[in-house]
RNA sequence: GGGCGGUUAGCUCAGCUGGUUAGAGCGCCUGCCUUACAAGCAGGAAGUCGGGGGUUCGAGUCCCUCACUGCCCA
């Protein structure tokens, strides 16, 4: 048998094979174009998963979009491109190598540098495909052939390149400042590192001494507020606000520092808060961001009282090897002990965390690197302003100017030893900094050779913002190396979630539009901003949350593990859940209850497979073959085929048209729930069902006619394969590769041509093929109605006028099967005894002698009655209302006119009906 | 504290620039193993679109306001 398919599908018994099938034969791969002209490109990067991760929902969701665009895309003829890769996340690999040392007895430091290095791209070699292999068993078109890691040597280059030439430019500056400190990875993270949580601690109230000038404590204090009494051990003064009358009399005074007795000056700066705590505050310039900034106002020294692991060091005094927490229990004691503890209140305050490892964040003054951002921030802005970059949805637009306007400084310096190591070498002899693009021997300055290199790496998102640019070979783009660059920058899209708009879209915007200018146009030309940005459009996706619409988290145990649930339902099924369900905007609240509605619809597809395919094999043995290899690009049906023909070729176009349209807007949802409702609620319900008419293998049967049925039924099916094919790649790709034998002329239906626009569609027919339903629903219905049993053929009386019986007349076998009817009466008007239906195109009733359930035929048109009651208000509201008359448009007062009739003629019938029902015994 | 969203059927969500009497999937109820599919078929019930006010001939859609809720930033 040649098309021997399970009863049920199975996805777990093809997706394997398939999805190293595409991996295998390179199919996605995308070669350096040699031909200058050729297709339009569709360009996208994959945002980079950490090499230490693994494939969570968000990322199936991220993916997923990607994949139904580029598959859309590359079957609608676009030269497509997505480029897959790693990053090599700094600090989480780091932890990860640490982690295994600690595990061998041993630790990073007792290793050495160079050999830890070594370690760690081991650990690469060996663990860091797991994502990128997970994305591979879901079927990502991805070339394969262009995977990155951004520790590459090429994309290296381009990080060295980007360091030296902002420093040419100025745009980087080394030095102390207070950063983010995490002491447990102990290094320096960016702003947007820290995650940010309210905790319930308390403010201390300090009593501070107050001093005469001989130095004498006069007895008098100065009470200061503090969530981290700790630090006080580097207080170099208090503050107040000038205009504070409670401390007007202070002005100029100094004040003995408790534990420490340290003399520290009263400052006067506007910047206190009056109303926060006693309006006087602790400064501790080393250890707190503001305090840092009014040390810089005033001039004033700061003490470092922490190490690097947030003990307290020398300067601590006593408290000197306290862990940080240990010191502000100690603190507290001692100040209480001594009676300069004026009170503990309750406060809740917002801790910063280490956004990888949750460690409290301390903020510390340290010796770091820093890009001047503001000029790279300008181009950035007037990218987006200018409208060469589009978000959708648009409000991020407004969250990216609002970030943009309101930039800091960017700390690009670690402390690890796992990353781009900054290429600048401090000079012992001058004291001076060398930055270079190769290594230097000596120092630029003064020609010493007691040089040695800045231990520090870059963070990972300097790597990684320079990707769009980097992959495509720059800064080495030469006249051969180029091809790549002038075909595939800008990149056409960026899919990726909110939570990096500022870490990654944001910079790659900043980086790209401002290293991209140095490539000139393939004409020699400048490039201009708009050639400039690293891509045209970024879609930002939402959260995938659970189905009680709660955030996915570790801690709540509530994560959803895509590999086990594709196990479960098969990809396809998760794909189109996400699909379906990824409206712009909205957060998607992933219920496998969902999930399982569309392994059904799968599973519907693979049966009306197994029904054409048992079909075909019928016909073969009948002597009819249809060539799948001659059918049609476009579905087409002749101007004499048989109603459901041209209907279903009518309703297929309107429907690949509008899922083209839908995809163009990002519409994933809209484009899945139109295929759905084409393939089940047209295809499978109404013409598959139509269509067993025709398939008569009978020696009798008229052979012309069913070869017509076979080839448009074949048609539109593997037409329909093609459209769905984006999101449903699996199962797709398995049923057309099983139409054709398993010898198709393309080597995967992701090569094909994809269901375009321009298909006409005949609306005739689908006019036609509305009254045909509509009449066999409601004769359903009033069989279900008044109790036919489901195996009984009824004849029905139906009254229309002569002009849609013309129509309706050749479908009339297509009524008697679909309804399970046993002849259609035409008549000027139904029996008086039977129960009736009406509609505004017919009146219709099943000729049965069952009694009339007289109770609900009542409730039933009461019903109707009111409905249409309020309808007919409404209408005359509107019609009686000369305003509208006069300033609507005129299509919608016909409309409204027109239904007005239609609801005043189904009003009066049910009204009618309604009377004539037996009046006797009301209670059933 | 600043900014941005959301509130439509039991649940999850659509509803484009305002236009005829508001939709889908799932769930629910009823009847069917009808030879592709019980992961199925057929029929059915279910919403005063968060509250209030305004603009308009016309508001789920635009404006104001209140309530609840989520996210981002400080």
């Amino acid at each position: 048998m040649p098309h021997d398919l399970p009863k049920a599908y199975d996805p777990t018994a093809i997706e394997d094979h398939w999805a190293a099938y595409w991996v295998r034969e390179n199919l996605f791969a995308q070669p350096t174009p040699t031909d200058a002209g050729g297709p339009e490109p569709f360009t996208i990067l994959l945002p980079p998963p950490n090499v230490t991760g693994r494939l969570h929902m968000g990322h199936m969701l991220n993916q997923t979009e990607m994949d139904i665009l580029t598959r859309w895309r590359r079957m609608s003829g676009r030269r497509a491109l997505w480029l897959p890769g790693t990053d090599h996340a700094g600090i989480a690999t780091q932890m990860m190598v640490e982690r295994q040392l600690v595990s061998e007895g041993t630790t990073r430091q007792q290793l050495g540098r160079e050999a830890f290095v070594d370690r760690a791209w081991e650990w690469r070699r060996e663990y860091g495909g797991a994502i990128l292999d997970q994305m591979k068993r879901l079927g990502a078109s991805v070339d394969w052939s262009r995977e990155y890691f951004t520790m590459d040597e090429r994309l290296s280059v381009a990080v060295r390149e980007a360091f030296v030439k902002l420093h040419e430019q100025g745009l980087i500056y080394r030095g102390a400042y207070i950063v983010n400190w995490c002491p447990r990875c102990q290094t320096a993270i960016s702003d947007l590192e820290v995650v940010h949580d309210e905790h319930k601690g308390h403010l201390w109230e300090i009593r501070y001494p107050i001093i005469d000038d001989a130095g004498k404590e006069t007895g008098e204090f100065l009470t200061v507020a503090t969530t981290r009494p700790e630090t006080m051990l580097g207080d170099v003064a208090v503050a107040i606000h000038p205009e504070d009358e409670r401390y007007t009399h202070l002005h100029g005074k100094k004040l003995r520092l408790p534990l420490v007795n340290r003399i520290i000056p009263i400052l006067l700066d506007e910047w206190v808060s009056r109303d926060f705590g006693t309006g006087a505050v602790k400064v501790t310039p080393a250890h707190d961001p503001n305090d840092f900034a009014l040390g810089q106002r005033h001039d004033l020294p700061s003490i470092n009282v922490m190490d690097e692991t947030a003990h307290i060091n020398v300067e601590g005094g006593p408290y000197a090897g306290l862990d940080r927490y240990a010191a502000r229990k100690q603190v507290v004691h001692d100040l209480e002990a001594q009676g300069l503890l004026a009170g503990i209140k309750d406060h809740t305050n917002n801790v910063g965390h280490c956004d990888r490892c949750k460690t409290v964040v301390e903020p510390r003054l340290s010796m770091q690197w820093f890009v001047k951002i503001q000029p790279l921030a300008d181009k950035a802005i007037a990218a987006v302003k200018e409208g060469h970059i589009r978000f959708t949805p648009e409000m991020y637009a407004k969250t990216y100017f609002e970030w943009m306007n309101n930039i800091h400084d960017w700390c690009i310096s670690r402390q690890l030893w796992w990353g781009h190591r900054i290429p600048a070498w401090h000079c012992a002899t001058c004291r001076k900094v060398t930055v270079a693009r190769v290594d230097p021997t000596v120092c630029a300055h003064c020609g010493s050779d007691k040089i040695t290199q800045e231990t520090d790496v870059l963070d990972t998102w300097f790597s990684s913002g320079l990707l769009p640019v980097s992959v495509f070979g720059w800064p080495n783009i030469t006249a051969e190396t180029r091809a790549d660059f002038d075909a595939f920058y800008p990149t056409s899209l960026l899919v990726t979630g909110f939570d990096i708009l500022f870490f990654w879209v944001a910079r790659m915007i900043m980086l790209g539009c401002w290293f991209a200018g140095d490539v000139p146009m393939p004409d020699g030309s400048p490039r201009s901003l708009e050639d400039s940005v690293p891509f045209k459009q970024v879609y930002i996706h939402a959260l995938v949350r659970d189905a009680n619409r709660e955030k996915m988290s570790k801690t709540k145990g509530n994560v959803i593990d895509p590999i086990e649930i594709v196990k479960q339902y098969g990809t396809d099924a998760v794909r189109f859940t996400l699909a379906s369900m990824a409206s712009p905007g909205t957060d998607i609240a992933f219920n496998v209850a969902r999930t399982e509605g569309y392994r059904a619809f799968a599973n519907k597809i693979w049966n009306a497979a197994r029904f054409i395919f048992m079909n075909i094999d019928k016909a073969a043995e009948a002597g009819i073959r249809v060539d799948p290899n001659q059918l049609p690009v476009l579905p087409m049906a002749g101007a004499d085929a048989p109603l459901e023909d041209r209907w279903i070729v009518a309703d297929f176009h309107s429907t690949a048209s509008k899922v083209n349209r839908s995809l163009e807007d990002y519409r994933y949802d809209d484009a899945a729930n139109t295929i759905y409702q084409f393939f089940w609620g047209s295809f499978c319900d109404w013409y598959l069902e139509i269509v067993k008419l025709r398939l008569d293998f009978k020696e009798t049967a008229d052979t012309e006619q069913t070869k017509a049925a076979l080839t448009i039924l074949l048609s539109v099916f593997e037409a329909s394969l093609r459209l769905l094919s984006p999101f449903m790649p699996f199962i797709t790709e398995e049923l057309w590769h099983a139409l054709y034998e398993g010898a198709p002329k393309k080597r995967s239906i992701a090569l094909t041509t994809y269901p375009p626009t321009q298909g006409v569609v005949e609306v005739s027919a689908q006019m036609d093929m509305e009254l045909l339903q509509s009449l066999i629903v409601e004769t359903r219905a009033q069989r279900k109605e008044i109790g036919v049993e489901e195996k009984t053929a009824s004849p029905i009386e139906i009254r229309m006028d002569a002009a849609r019986r013309e129509r309706l007349s050749p479908n009339l076998a297509i009524v008697e099967k679909l309804a399970r009817v046993s002849e259609v009466r035409f008549v000027d008007a139904i029996s008086a005894s039977l129960a009736k239906r009406h509609t505004a195109e017919f009146d219709l009733a099943v000729v049965y002698e069952r009694t009339i359930d007289v109770p609900a035929e009542r409730e039933r048109l009461t019903k109707d009655i009111a409905k249409y009651e309020k309808g007919l208000a409404a209408a005359a509201r509107q019609l009686g209302n000369e305003g509208f008359i006069a300033k609507a448009p005129a299509h919608i007062v016909e409309g409204l006119k027109k239904q007005e009739t239609e609801t005043r003629l189904l009003l009066e019938k049910a009204q009618a009906a309604l009377s004539a029902l037996p009046q006797t015994n009301s209670k059933g």
